[in-house]
Order: C-alpha cells, then sequence, then structure tokens
DNA sequence: AATGAATGAGACTTCATTCAT
DNA sequence: TATGAATGAAGTCTCATTCAT
C-alpha cells in the first residue's frame, strides 16, 4: 500500500527517519547508550553517518527520540491488553487471570524490557526520559487500570478501597516476581511458571480486594 | 579500633584495596558503567591510575568486584532487618509493619538504588552480576522472609502457603509502589507516603495471608 | 599530468593514502616499530590521527602495507639496474663493474637498507613479510641476475654453472663485504672504497665463473 | 663444583648479575629492545624488578650488557672454530669445507641470529653496540681468518692477494647465501642444503683464491 | 641486598561530530 | 538531501622507574 521503497516524495524522509529511529533503539537496547555507536545504528538504519545527524541534531537527542518512539509503540501494546477489562463477566477472577496473563506477556516482550533497561540505566544522565516513557507506559496501564477498579468498586464488586493503590499493587503482584524469577529477563520463564505467577497475583488481589459479598 | 588512615604496614594495602572499590562503585552509581572513567576513579581512591589497573587488573574485573562488595554491604543492611521478624509479637500488624518500613528505608537508600540500577543497566554485558548481587540481596532477603513466614504459618498465624511465593509478593507489595513513585528514585518520596506504602503492602498481605482464625 | 597537491578530488583521497604509507616508512626507519608512534606518523603525514586509523586499520596493518609499499619502490630501483645486464658487451669485467657499482648504491641507500632493517628487526613479530620483500626485493634481484648468468653460460661467456648458485654469491659478494665495512650502515663508505669492492667481486666472480676461453 | 644455590656470598651476587643478563637476553631475543618488559625480564630471571634495576641501572644499560655478554658467548663459538684453520692438511679443499661447515652451524644457531638480529634493529638506537658486537664476532672471525690466509699465501697455497679481502668474500659466500635461503632464519635449511652451500662457497673460493701451481 | 607497591608519562584506539561535495 | 572523509577529544591500558621496607 504505502510504497515507500526507491520513492524520493516527503514520505521517504519520513521512512527515513523511522528507520534510523528503529535502529536506534535497537541498537541501544543491545549497547547500552554510550557503548553504542551512531556508526553502527547508521549501518542498521542503512544510511550514511551525517544521515543520522540530519535527521536528529545528536546522539542525545536521537536517544531520546528513539526512547519516546519505542514507549509509544509499547504503551499501544498496552492498552490493548487494559481494554479488556471493560468485559469483565460476572466472575472476576477468569477475567483478571486472562488480563493477568496478558499483561505478563507484553511486559516480558524484548522492547518493553529494553526499553525499562535503558530507563533505568540512564536515569541519571536523562532523569526527564523516567517521566516521560512512565507516562506512557506503567504509569499509562496504572491509570487505565486505576480508573477499571474504581468502577468495579463502585459497582460493589471489590470493595471500598483507593483505586490507585490498588492497581499499584496489581501490577507490583505482577511484575515483581518476575522480574525475579526471570532474573531480570536474563532467564526465560516457562509458561506454565508465568500462568501461576499471574494466578496467584490474581488470587492475592481478590482475596484482599474482593468484597465480601461476592465471596 | 586501629585507625588505618596514614599508616603504611600491611593493612594499608587492604585499604587501598578497599578504597579503590569504594571509589569504583561510587562513580559507577554517578556515571554508569561505560561512562565512568578509571581516571576519576583513581582521583576519588586517593590513587594513581596504574594502581589501580596493580589491584584490580582492568575495567570489567574492576566493576565486577565492586559491585560484589557494594552488594555484599546491602546484604548486611537487609539481613540486619530482617533479624526482627524473629521478634513478631502476639499481633502480626505492627511487627510487619515495623518491618515494612525498614525494608523500605534500605530498599531506597542510595547505595542499594545505585546497586539494582547498574545491575539492570549491564545486564547484557555482565549477566552473571545478576546472578550474584540478588543471591546476595534481593534473593537472600526473600529466603530469609520465605524461612518466617514458613514458621509463621505452621504456628497457625498465616494460612497455610507457599511460603516462597508468600515472600515474594510481600516485597513485590513493598517495592513496586515505591519505584513507581519515585520515579526510579528520581523523586525523594515522602516519609509519610513511604510509611503508607508499606502499611498498605502488610494490609493486602494479611488480608491475604492471615489465618481465617486470626482475624 | 596533474599535479595532486592541493586538489581535493578522488586523486587527493589516493594522496593522503600514499603520504600516510611515506610517512609511516619514514618514521618506522627512523625509529623501529615499536618506538614509532602513531602521533608522529600522523604529524609527519599531515593528516590527523584517526584518518591513519580510516585508512589502515591499524598499527600492524599500518606497518605491513608501509612495508609493501617500501619493498616495491626498492624493487623498481633495482629492476633498472639489471636491466643493464641485457647490454653487457664483448668484454664482461667492466659491464659487471658498472652494475656492480650500480647495484652496492641502491643497495646502500638509505630506503633499502632501512627495508631491510626493519624486516630483520621485526622477523619475529612480521614473519610473513620477510617473504614479501625478498620476493621483491633480494630475491627478485637474484632471480632476474640468474636468468642473464644462465643465459651467459649458453652463450659460452660464463663456464657451465649452476644460475641460481652463482646468482647468490654474485649479489653476497657484492654485500657481504659493504655491510662489514659500513657498519650495518652506520658508516658511510667512501666511493672509492665501493668501487673497490664492487671490483673485487666481479674480479673474484670472473676467476670462479669466467669460462676458460674466454680467459 | 660451584655450588651457588642458596648460598648468600658474593658469587651468589654474581650468579643473580649473570642470571638477568642470560634472561635479558632471551627476552630481547624473543621480543625485540622496545617490546621486552622488565617485568619479564625479572620473571624469567627470577628476582624482583627493583633487582634488575639495581644490578643494571636502566633498560637501556642492561640491553647493552645483555648485548655483550652474548657477543662474548657468540665469539667463543667462533673462535674455537677458527682455530681448525691451524691444521689444515695438504689438500686444501676438504680442511675449508670442514671449517666452512662448522661456521654456517654456529652462524646459524638461534643465539649467534638472534644477536644480529638484535643489533641490526637497534642500529638507530644503539649505533655503538654494531661496533662493540662487530668487534667481537664477525669482525673478530674475519680478522683471524685473514690472518691464516695471509700465512697461506704466503706458503703460496693461495696466490698473492689481500687477506683481508678474501677472508670477507670468503665470510659473505658462506653467510649471504645462507640468509637468503632460510629467509632471515625463518625457514629451517636441511643439513644437506647448508652443506652445498658451503662447499660451493669453498670451490667458488679456491677457483678464486687458489694458488695456480696448486691446482 | 631484595622486594612489594606505587606512579608519571605516553601509546593505541574509538567516537561524536563536522566539512565539502 | 545524502555522504565519504577528516578530526579533536578522550579513554583504557602498559611500562620504565622509584620508594619504603
Amino acid at each position: 500500500m504505502t510504497a515507500s521503497a526507491g520513492r524520493k516524495t516527503s514520505r521517504g524522509r519520513i521512512d527515513k527517519r523511522q528507520a534510523i529511529l528503529d535502529a536506534a533503539f535497537d541498537v541501544f537496547a543491545r549497547r547500552g547508550y554510550a557503548q553504542a555507536c551512531v556508526q553502527e545504528i547508521a549501518e542498521v538504519a542503512g544510511v550514511a553517518k551525517p544521515t543520522v545527524y540530519n535527521h536528529l541534531s545528536d546522539k542525545e537527542n536521537l536517544f531520546r527520540h528513539a526512547m519516546e518512539a519505542a514507549a509509544d509503540a509499547v504503551m499501544t501494546d498496552n492498552l490493548r491488553v487494559v481494554e479488556r477489562l471493560r468485559t469483565l463477566g460476572e466472575d472476576l477472577r477468569p477475567g483478571l487471570e486472562d488480563i493477568a496473563h496478558r499483561m505478563l506477556q507484553t511486559c516480558c516482550d524484548e522492547r518493553s524490557r529494553a526499553l525499562r533497561r535503558l530507563t533505568y540505566a540512564e536515569v541519571a544522565h536523562f532523569p526527564e526520559l523516567v517521566d516521560v516513557v512512565q507516562a506512557r507506559t506503567a504509569g499509562r496501564l496504572a491509570e487505565a487500570l486505576a480508573d477499571r477498579l474504581a468502577r468495579l468498586s463502585l459497582a460493589g464488586r471489590l470493595r471500598s478501597c483507593d483505586p490507585v493503590a490498588a492497581a499499584e499493587q496489581f501490577l507490583a503482584l505482577l511484575t515483581g516476581p518476575v522480574e525475579a524469577r526471570s532474573r531480570l529477563g536474563t532467564r526465560k520463564v516457562p509458561a506454565a511458571e508465568l500462568r501461576s505467577i499471574g494466578d496467584a497475583a490474581v488470587d492475592t488481589f481478590l482475596r484482599a480486594y474482593a468484597s465480601p459479598e461476592a465471596a
């Protein structure tokens, strides 16, 4: 549809920029900010080094934009999952388990992990990135989740509680154990174990937050 | 007892090595692995650059040893806190809240955060560090905690449960929200907020794990 | 035809590479491989240090290419001399003396000596250079000489002999004494002495190899 | 006889000095002057680095003394061979062939080659070494040889000639071809080939220098 | 006399960035 | 606009040499 190859229109420029950002995130993710060299990014993007500088003034800028673009992509994935909360049925548990499972999967995928890792790693050098990334990923997710939990609480399906704190805890129960078990992503966690972590999180969450009459 | 400063005995050697490791961790923490330069580490340690290389063959080795030393120090802090679990009184809640509070403090201190940050940041370049650090810090903590929870469960003060999973969740409920609120450590979390996160974690934990009759 | 100085065409690239190789040989010759520093080579070549690395990946590579280029240059000089063998007249002696003299001159010139010296010095570190250099200089010369001697032998102007061995000996008679007298090139050998060495070599050679009837 | 081990007499000091010089020549021979590091020399000698500096003030001095010691050792070998010239029998050829053969062997041994190589390599940095080494090795040999040739000439067994030039040529005929064939010592020359080079040298030498009536 | 430890100087190499085409 | 070529700055590491014991 969008034939970008070979065309010398303004679209070609956009494509090239995107290729650079993708390549940059790829290389930054593999090497870290300082060890990544612009040369390699240019090679992966299939352009010459000065072209990188033409599009994104310098390495810091390149990093920031690549991170933002990656954060956008991750956000999209995350929101797709949270949408499912709307369809929760009479029995909360199976629905939450389904969502927990899907969340764990998006949280564990390579790009998502790389994004967290780089943000964390460069917290000192790019402190503003923490906010930018957080706002689009974990934070955005927590917000959406809190919204739903508030509704559920109002509907009497969860006990009365602070939905923001509840959402935070739900996410913590999901991601905390996975980080530990996967050794920060260096070990592949078997699907069954992932599933059981999700179920355990939901179990604890429901024990703590289900409204008494729903029990 | 024996003041080490200025003495030129065989102890001087050890002091110098330790000074280098301390300086290294300090500089790595501030700049990150790649941006840290051995020159600065030497300056902070108060020795000449080649002295660093005499003691620790190269930058990678220096990093590894500095990280291990820091992990040991953090472990010591952590274990001191976990000791308190032994003294839990009749009512679990205040004891757990006390522990939660102290844990959050050690988890939030600069060294502890830097250790996590560096481990995370260099996961690709030093994958074995993840295990080493984990084993001495979060992992060690989770183990000790699991031990105590198992006792409590056997004593009928917690419901029957997998103590390892329970410990994992307890820690996740503590650290997850703090990471989010502190923006990975870039914001100072007010003491009151920290306290309330700890209390909320204990509350959720007890709702989920307290033995029915204890309620 | 086209003077290269100052031009910034694609020819400029070639010029710069050549300038680097020339400078490199110059500096290596003066200092030896290890004592030569790339910095100085760059300065002599009139370029920045990284430019040296852009053209020739590292110091070893730079050395190898500089040596090969110098070997080529020396070879050209040598072959020009050997050409003269074709014009040997009825009486061998004066022709050979002329050639001997010219050979000694090319063998004694600074570049030729430096090439031998460096090859010899770095025999352990760059063993393959021995073959490369030999093939283009002394070996090539010996071959060409052997060819001519074979012709002369067939023509009955030299006694029947192994032309390769004869060529080797002719060259040895020339270069051996010069090396000794010049103290490996540290003393300037007076022209007269050089001449007499050449004449003596030719004399010995002819006494040993002239065909009886030619005497 | 001379029990040096363990004794702390003045002899122990001499032994240690000699061990350092030997180690130094060994390491210099393997690595070249600049690439050799005092550390390694100390290790090979089995002493600590400052001990090296105690005995031989600095690296240059160490090099000079190591070279001189090696030159002495080589000279001893060489003179042993030349002694044989005194016993030349009625027929010169077999005696000279024997001597030629022995000379080639001592010229080709590892130490002798290393000495030449290092002298040549460092001609620029240590020009006085050329004279020192030459005087004790090739030069000394040539002198001794010239002495004998003079006697043989006077005795009518060689034609009247300049014995110094004749000696020089004899040595050149021996060593020149060997250097070429062995590729400066990188290839092992088969014993048979070595023998034939020696014989050829003698043949050429006798053709050129034997007195007419001796033919 | 011998050595463990320390250091000042300097080398190779890499990289972000800019010209000039 | 895109790029081949060039460079200033900086970083890791090695080494000859010296103290203090």
